[in-house]
DNA sequence: CTGCTTCACCTTTTT
DNA sequence: GGTGAAGCAG
């Protein structure tokens, strides 16, 4: 007898977790053990034994998890099957909403406010309430209010718990706040799973509907919820025929979102009935390398004790590589990624925040290795693709106010903050949108912002018109004509221009995806939906070969022959703001422990005794996470080039001797003349330029430089002020 | 009203 | 080092 494509390829507690299809189920799955595999297989065992596939549910915390699930489920079961849904809580509870919205009280039209649009929210209502945000910062306002959104903690009940002065000003903030977001007619990100539980809890009617749609729950990452999706996992999972609980404690890294490991420590006592597999077999790394990492991460208090097996042996031990500063270190680490010997792809550099990658870019390019950097700043994010978004936006819903703002004088229309104000005092005296308010006469405008304001509604009408029949892509090249916003870089060199127009295409290009992806009923709306829910971790399109850059945070999930994790440093490792609060370093330590079991083959740790933060020198002592992983597994090299100062601080290394004390030998190479022919450079009077002769060399060169306003001029260069811009 | 310059503040991590 | 807000000249 043959075994069925569900089951080949697994160890026992693997098959024991894809078997088990009834009551509750909890499989802690250890790094690299397998994880996604369980799921995927279990996806397919429910289908071959005559589950409705439409009654499956499989939910993850990003687009790029639910993917991956997606296709080898796919794969697995050989073609096509309609999965109920597989995709993140988000796009989960947008589905439901949208099919839900009269139930739930508000538009099925409503619009998503991402954290731009939070923070200005946040902003004006602490403005309008005189909230001074010199004494309260609109940035921890809002990460407050997310808080309280994410632990099921309405305006009023806010309010109720705080007394103390601090606390009683968010309170009214988050209630001015909740009716800005109403008028705008948009939902933000925390509240699209606040109001699918909400409306769960509140109409059982509709609870028992989707109850019977939810036959069969998977949930990925369960050591990452927070109170509100756990309250969503439990409402569906109660009433489901399975429900299925991945994760791992030791990975739980997003404490900081509300996330609580409480939630798969106890989920035995939430469901006594569940059975619990464990999975302890890593396929992933080399002894010595797990070995490392289970060492750092025992030292958490909060967790089941465990023992992962690599079912790999031996390997090499850890590098740990100690740098003078900064510099040393990235280049260090670029020319190894170039001698290693190994596809691009196969490496990765890991640190812990987004400002670290600058100075591994910069060596990557300079001996031109390919990488790419998951996260950092975002393709969405960026203020052209809003603006355009902002357009397409109010094609579908001219009322939504936030996108209506964001563009009305982009480009200029000549409506300046006088008339925006005055737009929007009618709309908070009448209670409508900006929109409906804008088609009104409305007292004390000039003749121009009277112009500019028809001219605005003209567009968005033609583009409103449109929006039902035309598709995304259609209509966003259309409407960048239409709204003279194209105009506004056409015919320029500029650095900048040159990249809008790229963003631009890009977009367009994105567009056309989605249209090919899915056929029917890819309208403008569609769209918008899946545009608010995309972060740029899925949009980085997966390249031939490039080195991997990337945040520990948005490492979880990878995997890398070879890994590098920089800047082990007092101040990244723990991070400077976890204080001494003994749950914040659990978590940085298991923020280590997850970038440690990224690696296959290799893993190689780097710190610097000194670098450039915010352009200023800070000394730094390596982190206390290096002295918890025993150093018979570790590889030590110390480079000393900097003679002064090596000396010097040495001692800051402490405890033991590095095991081998080896200079790595300073490189020979060209250094990039920092102002060449043909560079863009900018000075002070007379602007950008770009440099088109260069004479002499030293202390003599001069420099003839064009600038795009001021024509041909020449320098010495040792006098001009320029710098390379 | 617009576009440019200066200055403060910043960054932990993200759906 | 970079970005957004504020302040200023045209």
């Amino acid at each position: 007898m043959t075994e069925s494509p569900s089951l080949k390829d697994l160890n026992p507690e693997q098959r024991e977790a894809v078997l088990h299809t009834s009551g509750p189920l909890l499989v802690l799955a250890g790094a690299g053990s397998g994880k996604t595999r369980v799921i995927t297989h279990r996806i397919a065992r429910l289908v071959e034994s005559g589950a409705d596939p439409r009654g499956i549910v499989a939910v993850t915390f990003t687009n790029k998890a639910a993917e991956e699930m997606r296709s080898r489920a796919q794969r697995l079961m050989g073609g096509r099957v309609a999965i109920g849904f597989i995709g993140t809580f988000h796009s989960w509870s947008l589905r439901f909403l949208r099919r839900n919205a009269a139930a739930a009280g508000i538009s099925p039209r409503f619009s998503i406010a991402d954290s731009a649009d939070q923070l200005a929210l946040v902003k004006e209502a602490m403005g309008e309430l005189g909230v001074s945000e010199t004494m309260l910062p609109a940035g921890s306002v809002r990460a407050r209010i997310s808080h309280a959104k994410n632990a099921l903690v309405t305006v009023e009940s806010f309010e109720a718990a705080s007394n103390d002065f601090a606390g009683e000003r968010i309170g009214k903030v988050y209630r001015l706040y909740e009716r800005k977001l109403a008028a705008a007619g948009a939902l933000d990100f925390d509240d699209l799973i606040v109001r699918a539980v909400r409306l769960l809890t509140s109409r059982e009617d509709v609870r028992n509907l989707e109850r019977r749609r939810t036959r069969h729950l998977l949930i990925d990452e369960y050591q990452d919820t927070n109170t509100c999706q756990d309250a969503l996992v439990k409402l569906l999972g109660e009433g489901a025929d399975s429900l299925c609980a991945v994760g791992d404690e030791d990975q739980a890294i997003y404490r900081w979102r509300g996330a609580e490991v409480e939630h798969i420590l106890h989920f035995d006592q939430d469901f006594p009935a569940a059975k619990i597999v464990a999975l302890e077999r890593n396929y992933r790394s080399t002894e010595k390398i797990l070995e490392s990492a289970s060492a750092l991460v025992s030292h958490n208090r909060r967790r089941r004790p465990k023992r992962l097996r690599a079912e790999r042996g031996g390997g090499s031990r850890v590098r740990l590589w100690r740098f003078d500063e900064d510099r040393s270190e990235a280049e260090a680490v670029a020319r190894d990624v170039g001698a290693s010997g190994r596809a691009p792809s196969e490496i990765a550099i890991l640190y812990r925040t987004n400002a670290q990658s600058r100075g591994f870019e910069e060596e990557l390019v300079r001996r031109r290795i390919p990488y790419v950097v998951v996260g950092g700043m975002k393709f969405y994010d960026r203020a052209e693709v809003k603006d355009a978004l902002a357009y397409l936006r109010l094609a579908a819903r001219p009322e939504d106010d936030l996108a209506f703002r964001r563009v009305v004088n982009v480009p200029a229309r000549g409506l300046g903050s006088a008339t925006l104000d005055r737009i929007a005092e009618a709309s908070r005296q009448t209670g409508r949108s900006w929109w409906e308010v804008s088609g009104e006469p409305l007292a004390g405008l000039t003749d121009r912002a009277r112009q500019g304001i028809s001219r605005f509604r003209a567009i968005v009408t033609d583009l409103h018109e449109k929006a039902e029949s035309w598709s995304p892509s259609a209509l966003l090249e259309h409407l960048l004509d239409a709204s003279g916003y194209a105009a506004l870089y056409e015919n320029s060199d500029e650095r900048e221009d040159v990249a809008r127009r790229e963003n631009l295409q890009e977009l367009l290009s994105s567009a056309r995806e989605f249209e090919r992806r899915n056929e029917e009923g890819a309208g403008v709306s569609e769209y918008l939906d899946a545009v608010s829910l995309a972060t740029d971790a899925d949009a980085v399109p997966l390249s031939g070969g490039a080195v991997t850059l990337s945040t520990l945070h948005a490492a979880k999930g990878l995997e890398f022959p070879s890994v590098y994790v920089v800047g082990l440093e007092e101040g990244y490792l723990p991070h400077g703001n976890s204080g001494d609060d003994p749950d914040e370093l659990e978590e940085e330590r298991r923020l280590l422990y997850v970038g440690m079991t990224r690696a296959g083959d290799q893993l190689t740790l780097t710190l610097a005794g000194r670098r450039l933060v915010y352009g200023k020198v800070q000394y730094r002592s390596p982190s206390r996470f290096l002295d918890e992983i025993p150093s018979e597994a570790l590889e030590e090299r110390v480079e000393s080039g900097d003679r002064s100062s090596a000396a010097a601080y040495a001692p800051r290394f402490g405890g033991s001797r590095p095991a081998r004390f080896e200079a790595i030998e300073p490189e020979d190479e060209p250094q990039e003349a920092p102002l060449g022919r043909g560079r863009r450079v900018r000075h002070p009077r007379y602007g950008y330029g770009v440099i088109l002769a260069q004479e002499g060399s030293g202390e003599d060169t001069r420099l003839t430089v064009y600038f795009d306003r001021a024509g041909k001029k020449k320098f010495v260069a040792r006098y001009a002020d320029l710098t390379p811009a």
